[in-house]
DNA sequence: CATTAAGTGTCTACTAGGTAGACACTTACG
DNA sequence: CGTAAGTGTCTACCTAGTAGACACTTAATG
């Protein structure tokens, strides 16, 4: 019963993703604006009639991958550790790894900040997507004792963050997600051990 | 009537393409081996049946994979060049130009060979190929009023083209194929001239 | 200015590609 | 040993996708 709702709309659900991975594309190749209907189902090899029974026009379609791609990303945060990849113990850096991980899977979509006339909204939604989540789920442990959650220091840690992960992608994935996150970790104990520092001084 | 045949099939193509590109990604993450047809079928957001309306099994869906990949590569290296790209002038590039181009569109398939287990007959039949074509298509231009298309320099130069591409793919295409390309006529050129000079003395 | 080309959005009727689900069979594993 | 997972095949069903036409809007061209 269930299962058939989830079956029925597999087949539905596999040409949105493949209409989305065609705008991505096209994107890069000629810019968003440039983008027409009939590029995109070209692109994807359907008729240009099946796009129009699932949206209504380019628009939507690119708020959909826009929207999906970041409610996922969202999403995969909270998860537990993928089975058989390396398992960071610090639960510090968890959530942090989930969203490195997503975003690598994902490379071809994040890649599209590198553009200026790319996806409507990207530039906008996806730092503060990024923030909020980060914030949201980033558990900050106590280190000798003092606990370090304050506000305005996961404001600063989340700022940094974005700040390394914007960098990386720009810089087209250069380093491993293993070894991007262990940079981040580096800095992020630099900066604890800063910040206890000037907190002894006061 | 043409027309409908092609169109009629471009269904059936898009699925094809989609089972084989799922087969690329699982082989990279689990190897050739590991990889089951459920897998295919799972990762592509299909039903298992429609995996055996199109192949008999994995061996055919991989022998598909491969062979698809090496026929474009022949046809794409006679076609013109692309329009809107960078055009060399020499007839001595345009074939490996657009072998490397071929190569640099479709990175993910050729990136296979940096697996052991991966794709059955791609380490024979993808060296062959490019030599193959390579060979066929290359035209020597005269320096001089010497002509070097002899045999043996056009083994000497196919090899060695294909020893450059071999090692641009192991390392992950970190030149863009108008880089690798310029490095490419550069070392032709040297060896060129070195031929000459030993032409001279003899 | 008229003309041609290309894209848009909508609709209708058709059909074949894809789906569900069951079958007997084979490995593989703890 | 049993049981969990995959294979290959088949049947009946149906809906996602297709073809093609429609009026309309732009944009470029001479």
């Amino acid at each position: 019963m269930n299962n058939e709702q989830n079956t029925k709309s597999q087949r539905q659900n596999r040409t949105k993703a493949h209409l989305k991975q065609a705008l991505t594309e096209l994107i890069k190749e000629k810019g968003y604006h440039s983008v027409t209907v009939k590029d995109i189902v070209d692109h994807a090899a359907y008729n240009r009639s099946t796009f129009y029974i699932h949206y209504i026009d380019k628009m939507e379609l690119a708020e959909d991958l826009l929207v999906s791609m970041l409610q996922e990303l969202e999403d995969s945060v909270g998860k537990a550790y993928v089975p058989g990849q390396k398992v960071y113990s610090a639960k510090l850096n968890a959530p942090s790894f989930n969203i490195v991980s997503y975003i690598y899977k994902n490379q071809s979509f994040f890649t599209l900040i590198n553009y200026d006339d790319t996806l409507p909204g990207l530039h906008t939604r996806f730092p503060q997507t990024i923030l909020k989540v980060y914030k949201e789920q980033f558990i900050f442990e106590t280190i000798n004792n003092i606990p370090v959650n304050m506000d305005y220091f996961k404001r600063y840690t989340a700022y940094g963050f974005y700040g390394l992960l914007h960098t990386w992608i720009q810089n087209g994935f250069k380093e491993t997600p293993e070894e991007f996150i262990q940079e981040v970790i580096e800095l992020t104990k630099t900066h604890i051990h800063s910040f206890q520092y000037i907190g002894h001084n006061k």
